[in-house]
DNA sequence: CATGAATGAGTTTTCATTCAT
DNA sequence: CATGAATGAAAACTCATTCAT
């Protein structure tokens, strides 16, 4: 009992609400929140709109709960971050660790950057930009020279701009991410440099 | 008769598809273009829907006229770019000049950047992205060091980011931008020095 | 003045009238009476739709109107034959006149025969069946078998057939015509031997 | 349980699809496709407009699935008439099918006859044209003579007139029918012996 | 767990019609 | 004669949501 069972009814088990999550984040990233309906995704799954209803309460509930899941790694690192020592190292290595939860969650974030408008008025807009000011907020001294402020927000963006928009650029997708990273990372080591870090 | 009239009415003579195409700006650029409806643009202009019907013939074709009306400025900065010779004067110069057009038209681009999932699916989002290629590949040299093309594009992004996202930012909005445009400059330069430029 | 003028002029004089007459009828009689938009006929005739209600009060007095002009050809064979002797020459010819009568109003007949469920709402509905009783009823004595009765009103729905539904029937439409007009004629031959007729 | 129930309950039971078929087919029949709305449909079965959307994707699928559910013993007919030797017996036999088959989907029939200009544009009208021809094709060698060619034609009118245009005629509805389906199959008789049926 | 059936509120769009100029 | 601008009413259709089974 609970224990291994079958395995393809494992696969099942408590597995659509996983499923529902993929597909409706999938359509939501290509299509947009507003014009991504139930039916498409209940379609897709191959099962009826009320069998989504079981699972969220809401079309809205839907998103916010991949939301919930898939941002967990960013609040660990901002929590991570939030206990180190303000040095340029740890910048360099939140910025390290941010590419990498991106490249972990891409549809997620690509959907938080396309979608901004819609996502505002949706309660989860302010919980994730209130994610991404703390994010800035331990890059950047807010007493630092406003450039230098400016600079570290842009290193956030490239990394946001690397992972949606510059999809035609370079061949390898692996070298292209390697030159946003670093551009990233230099970005945070101006603005230190300027802050009077030795 | 004829001359000056009242002024009151002649500001709503011929005026209506201005003030359509305002209102609807502003609305998408709140809400977004999906949950902007035709009803509430109506209403805030205080004419009917019927009456969006007579000067657009969809709403998407409201969208579109706005879109070629505001755009026009980009397309002459391109047009004037491809004819300096590539300096890194002439790509600081784009650079400042861009930020001048995004200034100019807030709104529509704060829109284009905030749908982006939305515009994708609406022709104008084609002609858009090719505009912003357009420019980038003016600043940057195709050939080049990746991570200096990836320098360019932020620098791009850098401009777009401090128009929308970095509202909080800062006291003065004046100097704000000073420092946007600093930032996206600086990138240019560095990019232009790693290109090979003595 | 007032004479012979221009020529040019004189084509566009008073004939706008009769030029949305033609196009209506066109399309009515192409796409049917509710399909067909006053947009639709303002734009073909380069028109502004007000300019349509300067020459019609209504969508419907434009086919009032057409039907009226066109219809007088058949009051006039009914009134003749209303003076005939009821002889089987005399169906005969009525027959023969009637097909002449449909088809120099082709358009207005197939869209009267293709339409009934629109213009059985539409006041001319039952004017225009109140003709074709009143043309039956000359040619089948309404006492008479009721076989020949209908064969009578099968000759008049013959003819109409032939008009519009038997297009593709024959080489040569001036062919086809006569052997339409031979069935029917033998239709109502053969009805007014039933009837006793010597 | 699960028995006969109460029998009420089970006509709404499924039933709602058929109910919807028959509401609108009534209604196209009376006024006319265009002129019906799924308002008025929705009213007159007291549900909502949505409900039909259930049912049927949109208004043109429910007459298009009118048409298919009515018009296999048409397909039938077609079916059969082709496997019998082409003698005058099978003609006036498939005449008589014909006009049983026009009795029991009387309103479908009147209405593809009453609305040809809209059917025209709605797909299922190549598909009835075809049918009829079909038909026709059965009944008459396309080699005959053009007059007894019309004369089949003529005769399939004259059923289809019958139906829906000659209700005023005679007293019993029986005898009409009677009649009507005497002249349509002297028609064919006539039509045979003059293409050399002995 | 899931479905079949339905709803209420909304959407974009079209149309015949009006009227001051 | 004709237009430019607008309207009121209605159309087809979509969507998130509900609920008995």
């Amino acid at each position: 009992m609970g224990g291994t069972m079958d395995g393809t009814k494992q696969r099942r088990r408590g597995d659509t609400r996983r499923r529902i999550q993929d597909v409706a984040l999938e359509l939501f990233a290509e299509h947009g929140y507003e014009k991504t309906s139930l039916r498409e995704i209940a379609e897709r799954l191959d099962v009826t709109k009320a069998a989504l209803y079981y699972h969220f309460k809401t079309k809205e509930e839907i998103l916010v709960s991949i939301f919930e899941d898939l941002t967990q790694p960013i609040e660990d690192l901002i929590e991570w971050g939030r206990q180190q020592p303000p040095t340029l190292a740890t910048k360099q290595e939140i910025i390290r660790r941010y590419a990498d939860t991106l490249a972990e969650a891409t549809p997620l974030f690509r959907f938080m950057h396309e979608n901004q408008a819609t996502v505002r008025d949706l309660q989860i807009g302010e919980s994730f930009k209130a994610r991404i000011h703390s994010l800035r907020d331990i890059i950047v001294d807010p007493d630092a020279d406003l450039v230098d402020q400016v600079r570290c927000a842009s290193a956030i963006f490239t990394l946001h701009a690397g992972m949606f928009l510059l999809q035609d650029m370079g061949d390898d997708p692996k070298e292209k991410n390697r030159a946003v990273l670093e551009v990233a990372t230099d970005l945070v080591t101006q603005a230190h440099r300027g802050a009077g870090g030795s």
